[in-house]
RNA sequence: GGGCUUGUAGCUCAGUUGGUUAGAGCACUGUGCUGAUAACGCAGGGGUCACAGGUUCGAAUCCUGUCAAGCCCA
């Protein structure tokens, strides 16, 4: 007996209680112990940082995070699946000195870096239950007891042993670049982190006149859209190849010459006539001298003069670029190229120097107006105006960032790229084009990886050194200890307290001190295969295991995140991959196609979604309605979709079996000896079904292992079942009706395992009651349950595509009747149909019952061109004769249309190649390059596609209304037991009144109509009270029909 | 400015090495079927396959350019 099923499921329930089963049995604890010793499968959790709550885009990473671990362990596979907590870093900073209302590094360095420390450490963790039971409602079968915590002192100490490494190969080095620098945090940005904060930013456009030493009434015209920078300038770049102009114009009342490039003279002046005084290259300017703008600072070395640069882009602007070294990289290169000076006139924290009197303290961004109006009021600004383009914001506080130069620490990654880009292209990455496109190209313009932080919660950088530079790399916490002439053993590795370990320098005996420098988070998390394991100081066997991942996923947005810094530390430090399969998802966006963010108020909570559809639900959509790789837009709508399409049609499927099974009482089997048709085709269909999957599950291709499911489903639903319920409803136990029941059986048991993965809730209901109630020997779940096997023995393609013509011909027929306004309850006399080449019309012959039952017709043949009134059309196909003929195909294809369509039909419906003579060549047309189509002239009512007919004989005899009579007086039984609310296998006495042609026809199916209705007996009298009764009238015929349960 | 991706019905998505009639689901309307169904069947409306060129006997599909959106890099 399996368990009574409600047709009707309420979803989270059902996942509710499952959930608890999990929970109580211990199942996903028993999914890895009871692979021990099987191959591995190493997946790698990217560590999430749970000081914010999980959001939609978080739901999306996690299913497809589980779903290649479930399918890997039914597989056979032992897959440990160890999660992880990123904890360090900016955000979380940012988050604490919100809570304590700070504004700037001085208030944290009062405030005592161990207290912030300590205050960082607790609120890494202020979500983590969001984010625990998001995770155990969504089924993400991950080990968050025992994750790896990246502020662990054993973390830290493997984090510092690659950085030893590192160091020990000459890989680090302090280096003078200018970096995107946020002037709130007080520190350098990674490029990675720069990438997360680009906006659209509307800044000053200022063109300057910049006035030569030599011809005082000649001004370079020069364009910046940072006039904060102009106190800074040294020199003006311009290109060496461009045409450049001298024009004349009016100012002022007087005559004024500017130099531009040519290009631009338009662009600059617009309406305004100007005259062109002067053309020439632009190398000509080389070392022109001009006057500076402002002379805060005196320069230490020659400068204010023209240098030559191919950077110079004359899209925008004047063709002349103002040099400023101190705030951004190519002017840096220009001052090293040229030995030009460097003006810091800008302070840490972002506000100009003392010594930019006017403006100092002033934040250079406020700066702008007023230094814009400065230069009005010196008649040094030619026009100011608005520009719009992307800029780059701090990704936590939002603040612009400023192109400062700073001294930074960097991994030399830029000596590697090229080992970087040839390791990358052994990886498979999905989508495909990620490897090549965005990574490979990141990869190939790689440059040194800015590793150093001015902050405080985060892994220290291990370098000391004394005043005389003189630095030593640390490695260890036992290494450090030897040093220090100490046990640190005990020493928390965070600053402020690593910042105390001093020793005397080994060369000059000044006092070693840590560089203040932490390094970027990055760097933490993409360490994560060696430190979550406190490699090599433990765990060697596990490391080794455990090493490279076979899989990992996340967002597009970790290309230059997780996915380099995994991807760059090994292959820094072992010359390997870090992970052979990498699935990169698309971005999630609201229903108008908005990227969803707190600020618009657009973001979908995932226990929205949850409560209403569940976890499967929300699962199975994430997983079939778009590629993977795709951004999706998204809307709790869609999710309750699935459970209509999809989830309940399986549901439905199911507990017509248990209904209908726990009734009779079958003995199943999942080894089924199928002799009917519809069985064959049903269990071909799923091993096509089974191989299909498993191959798309071998080959990440999320897509195509779980849409297929959908369409067996809605086949086995809407066709096998449809075809079949007779042979469950049918009284005799034969052998058909066990056929029926095991063939069903079988598809609903390897069902639930296809769907594992995806939807481990609904798969385990299905699998506890259809296996466990019957099989105690069984699995425990379906999660530890195997894979099912393909049976190729199973698949008949010939059979697949006989079933897809009949269905197709069924729809065709039932569109025909639609047309003659015949319903399906009245029999009609014969339906005959034709197809559009030789093999197609076995289908018909062989599946003659399957027409006869569907479309109630008493019988079924094949239009005939030798006995009846039909005529034929050709159609050459350009799919076949087009490969094959090539151009010839249109000279063809008239060819064949010329030519009498009778005697062409003829020729290839026996199967005959068609012979066609053009320009003296003759072509052997064969049968399957032409379709032929029949068309019925008359006495039929037809459908068609193609060449798929479907013609009706409509005439009804008065047998034939009899036949339809009786079927609408069943009807009206049934839907009068149902109303009754009667049991299904419920046998009752009825009573009719009927008029005259009803009561006969009644009386002539009486056998028929008894049969269908559970019928003991069957009286033409007035229903006795209590009987359950109703009056109906239909076809011209009035009926009073009443009903006892016996 | 450069790179990657995307653009097909009102919405969400398919569309095979190029093949002449571009499909499905949802939604809407009508109708039929049903003792599993929250369903299902049939029919209807709904498309400049983003746009413009090109290659080809033939282009949603290949090429070039343009436009728009998203992400990334400057």
């Amino acid at each position: 007996m399996f368990k009574p099923v409600n047709s009707k499921l309420n979803v989270t329930s059902m996942e509710e209680a499952m959930m608890k089963f999990w929970k109580q049995r211990d199942i996903f604890k028993k999914t890895t112990e009871m692979r021990e010793g099987a191959p591995e499968y190493v997946f790698y959790e990217g560590p999430p940082t749970a000081n914010g709550k999980p959001g939609v885009h978080h739901v999306l990473a996690r299913a497809f995070k589980d779903l290649f671990p479930r399918y890997k362990i039914m597989r056979g596979f032992h897959v440990s699946r160890r999660g992880g907590w990123d904890t360090h870093g900016l955000p979380v900073e940012i988050e604490v000195e919100k809570q304590l209302g700070f504004k700037n590094k001085q208030q944290i360095e009062e405030f005592g870096i161990d207290k912030f420390n300590e205050l960082c450490k607790k609120s890494v963790f202020t979500y983590i239950q969001d984010w625990e039971k998001l995770t155990d409602r969504i089924a993400f079968w991950v080990d968050l007891e025992d994750a790896y915590v990246t502020y662990t002192n054993d973390y830290i100490e493997s984090v510092w042993w690659i950085l030893k490494n590192f160091w020990d190969k000459d890989l680090l080095f302090k280096g003078y670049k200018v970096v995107p620098y946020c002037p709130r945090c007080g520190t350098p940005l990674s490029d990675h982190e720069v990438a997360l904060g680009y906006d659209e930013a509307t800044d000053p456009s200022v063109f300057v006149r910049m006035p030569l030493v030599d011809k005082p009434d000649t001004s370079l015209l020069v364009w910046t859209t940072t006039p904060w920078t102009l106190p800074s300038n040294v020199a003006v770049a311009a290109h060496p190849e461009e045409e450049y102009v001298t024009v004349e114009r009016d100012h002022d009342g007087k005559k004024e010459k500017l130099i531009l490039v040519k290009s631009l003279v338009q662009k600059v002046f617009g309406e305004e006539e100007v005259k062109v005084v002067d053309t020439f290259k632009g190398k000509k300017l080389k070392d022109v001298k001009y006057h500076p703008l402002f002379t805060f600072m005196p320069p230490d070395k020659p400068a204010h003069y023209v240098v030559l640069g191919d950077f110079v882009t004359t899209e925008d602007g004047s063709g002349l670029v103002h040099i400023a070294p101190a705030f951004g990289q190519e002017d840096m290169d220009m001052a090293k190229q040229h030995n030009l000076p460097v003006l810091m006139t800008v302070l840490p924290d972002g506000t100009f120097v003392s010594e930019v009197t006017p403006w100092r303290g002033v934040f250079v961004k406020d700066a702008d107006p007023m230094i814009i109006e400065d230069l009005r009021a010196r008649g040094l600004l030619f026009k100011a105006g608005e520009y719009t383009h992307t800029y780059p914001f701090c990704w936590r506080c939002g603040t612009p960032l400023l192109y400062y130069a700073r001294e930074s620490w960097y991994i030399r990654t830029s000596a590697f790229r090229n080992r970087l880009v040839e390791l990358n292209n052994t990886i498979n990455w999905v989508p495909e084009h990620t490897r090549e496109g965005r990574f490979g190209n990141w990869l190939s313009n790689n440059i040194d990886w800015a590793l150093s932080r001015e902050r405080y919660w985060g892994t220290p950088l291990p370098i000391w050194e004394c005043e005389n530079k003189h630095r030593e790399g640390v490695g260890s916490v036992r290494e450090l200890s030897e040093k220090a002439g100490k046990d640190l053993s005990e020493l928390d590795l965070h600053r402020p307290y690593v910042d105390q370990v001093h020793w005397d320098c080994a060369q000059c005996g000044k006092q070693m001190s840590r560089v203040p420098d932490l390094i970027d988070v990055w760097f933490d998390s993409g360490s994560m295969p060696v430190a979550q394991w406190h490699y090599p100081f433990e765990n060697k066997e596990k490391f080794e295991s455990q090493f490279p991942a076979d899989y990992i996923c996340e967002a597009v947005d970790q290309t230059r995140g997780w996915f380099y810094s995994l991807h760059a530390i090994s292959t820094l430090l072992f010359d390997k991959v870090s992970f052979k399969n990498v699935l990169c998802l698309g971005l999630i966006l609201d229903g108008d196609g908005q990227k969803m963010s707190k600020s618009k108020g657009n973001i979908v909570a995932p226990w929205d979604v949850l409560s209403v559809h569940g976890a499967d639900a929300f699962r199975w959509y994430l997983y079939t309605a778009t590629p993977p790789g795709q951004e999706r837009r998204f809307s709790s709508d869609l999710v309750g979709e699935v459970i209509r399409n999809f989830t309940l049609t399986l549901w439905n499927v199911y507990s017509f079996f248990v209904t209908y099974a726990n009734l009779d009482k079958p003995t199943v089997t999942t080894m089924p000896i199928a002799t009917s048709d519809l069985d064959r085709w049903l269990l071909s269909e799923l091993n096509v079904l089974v191989r299909d999957v498993t191959d798309a599950y071998e080959k990440y291709d999320v897509t195509n292992a779980t849409r297929p499911v959908e369409a067996f489903v809605e086949k086995l639903s809407t066709w096998y079942l449809r075809r079949s319920r007779r042979r469950f409803w049918k009284s005799e136990s034969d052998s058909d009706k066990q056929a029926a029941y095991s063939t069903l059986y079988t598809a609903l048991v390897t069902l639930s395992k296809l769907v594992a993965p995806a939807m481990p809730f609904l798969a385990d209901e299905l699998y506890q009651n259809l296996v466990r109630s019957v099989d105690e020997a069984a699995p425990e779940s379906v999660h530890l349950a195997e894979w099912p096997q393909v049976m190729p023995e199973m698949i008949d393609e010939s059979l697949n595509h006989d079933m897809a013509t009949v269905m197709k011909l069924v729809s065709l027929g039932h569109s025909a009747r639609q047309k003659a306004n015949r319903k399906v309850r009245q029999p009609l006399a014969e339906a005959a149909f034709s197809v559009g080449n030789a093999n197609e019309r076995k289908a018909v012959e062989n599946y003659a019952d399957l027409f006869v039952d569907e479309l109630n017709v008493k019988k079924v043949r094949l239009l005939d061109a030798a006995t009846e009134a039909v005529s034929h059309t050709v159609k050459p196909l350009p799919k076949q004769l087009g490969q094959k003929y090539g151009n010839k195909f249109p000279a063809l294809q008239k060819a064949i249309l010329a030519m009498n369509a009778e005697e062409v039909a003829k020729i290839l419906m026996s199967g005959e190649p068609l012979k066609v003579s053009l320009e003296g060549v003759e072509y052997e047309i064969l049968s399957e390059e032409v379709e032929v189509k029949t068309q019925a002239k008359e006495g039929f009512a037809v459908a068609e596609d193609g060449a798929y007919v479907a013609a009706l004989v409509t005439e009804l005899t008065p047998e034939l209304v009899q036949e339809g009579l009786a079927r609408e007086f069943v009807r009206r039984v049934q839907d009068l037991r149902k109303s009754a609310d009667l049991d299904v296998a419920d046998r009752i006495e009825l009573f009719v009144e009927a008029s005259a042609g009803l009561r006969s026809a009644i009386e002539a199916h009486k056998e028929y109509i008894t049969a269908e209705t559970l019928t003991s007996s069957l009286q033409f009298a007035s229903p006795p009270s209590g009987a359950s009764s109703v009056d109906d009238s239909f076809d011209g015929e009035t009926v009073k029909v009443g009903l006892i349960k016996k």
